[in-house]
DNA sequence: CTCCTGATGTCAGCTTCTGACATCAGGTCT
DNA sequence: AGACCTGATGTCAGAAGCTGACATCAGGAG
């Protein structure tokens, strides 16, 4: 028999969640949290550097299932496809998970310092989806902005999948959002159909 | 005679400047910077909503001529280039400063809660950026990347333009990064030479 | 049986940030 | 002129987040 009660992490998550939901989370002290969890504020504080992180336990598994598809990509698929890819293959992490998800995403919207944590989360995200890329052999800059572009299209595709009424899955929304993506950053030669022509300056 | 010293924001920022170089950000105390400034921590709490927000005093400068920009331009410019010539029209807003925006920029590298007001700061950028490009007619989502896309460009822009033993302007490297990200983001149809085709599915 | 380990608790303290109220020079109104 | 108002600042008390140092103690290792 275990001297403590197991999984105190799992029950400080559910403690916080659940408080945040009753309360708000502002209204929500850390000890509060702890002491439902059976614990202390100084625990809470053992297992999560600070009062936001207990919303984001879920960061680093989402890295790893990303880098590592990144990582095993074909060595012929293009970048930016591969890294789509990578987060289409996330999909499974949020199917069963889309009420939840959505109360997350509200929470959080409605919380700037939460927003700055989980800015800062995708930020992370992104210099490992450009490790990743700069080991199959891009340049600084280049695998920086198609990480980054695979970050803007999981956002969007991810609202999308929150309010998607046809409950189409994740990795739908990423493909369309990637078209999107590749459609909008296309070179403006010929623009629609009757247009005078736009003065352009040659790029780089 | 005015009944107190004019300019207290502009004392308080360089009174924190002054004293995050000199002791680094963290040991460095509000009532510290206040006591500079000849002012008291509730003073400083009335100019800066918290104590990062002192290194951000400019960012709404820097929207407002972005969105500006972007909201002035010819119809029948690509969106991505007129988000890109925005980002070039901010050149000037730096171009004397490079000194200080790298000690700036170490700083906040340095310190993850000045990250994520920097990325929060940019989230904002964008979303602003994003309403100047709805207004032009484009979708949400396309509003969106082109605005993300957009900031991904100035971010490594800046980067270079930091690092940058030629001293090129910061317009230059806008325009580099630009064509960068369009040359990644382009479609792969057919990629250098010799290659046996890319299974692909069809987007969208 | 003893010792060590590791998760937890206890406590004191600093810093950030806020609300409530006081102060008071200078301009305004009559 | 004199009363009055305004707005920038100061004072004070306190909540909450977070940290370092040290104590506790069940269970496993030897």
């Amino acid at each position: 028999m275990a001297r403590w009660e197991p999984n105190a992490s799992e029950r400080l998550q559910e403690a916080a969640l659940g408080l945040f939901r009753e309360r708000g989370y502002d209204r929500t002290t850390v000890e509060e949290i702890a002491a439902r969890a059976g614990l202390t504020e100084r625990t809470f504080f053992r297992y999560f550097s600070d009062k936001r992180e207990v919303l984001f336990a879920g960061a680093k598994a989402l890295e790893k299932l990303v880098t590592g598809a990144v990582a095993g990509a074909a060595a012929n698929v293009a970048p930016l496809d591969a890294v789509a890819a990578a987060f289409e293959a996330t999909a499974p992490l949020f199917e069963t998970r889309r009420p939840y998800a959505r109360e997350r995403q509200a929470l959080v919207l409605a919380h700037p310092e939460l927003q700055e944590r989980e800015l800062i989360k995708l930020a992370a995200l992104a210099a490992a989806v450009t490790e990743s890329l700069e080991k199959r052999g891009l340049g600084k800059t280049r695998a920086g902005l198609v990480a980054e572009a695979g970050i803007a299209i999981f956002k969007h595709a991810f609202e999308r999948w929150l309010d998607d009424a046809k409950k189409r899955d994740l990795a739908h929304h990423v493909r369309a959002v990637l078209s999107e993506l590749r459609h909008v950053t296309a070179a403006p030669a010929a623009r629609t159909t009757a247009r005078r022509a736009t003065r352009r300056r040659s790029t780089a």
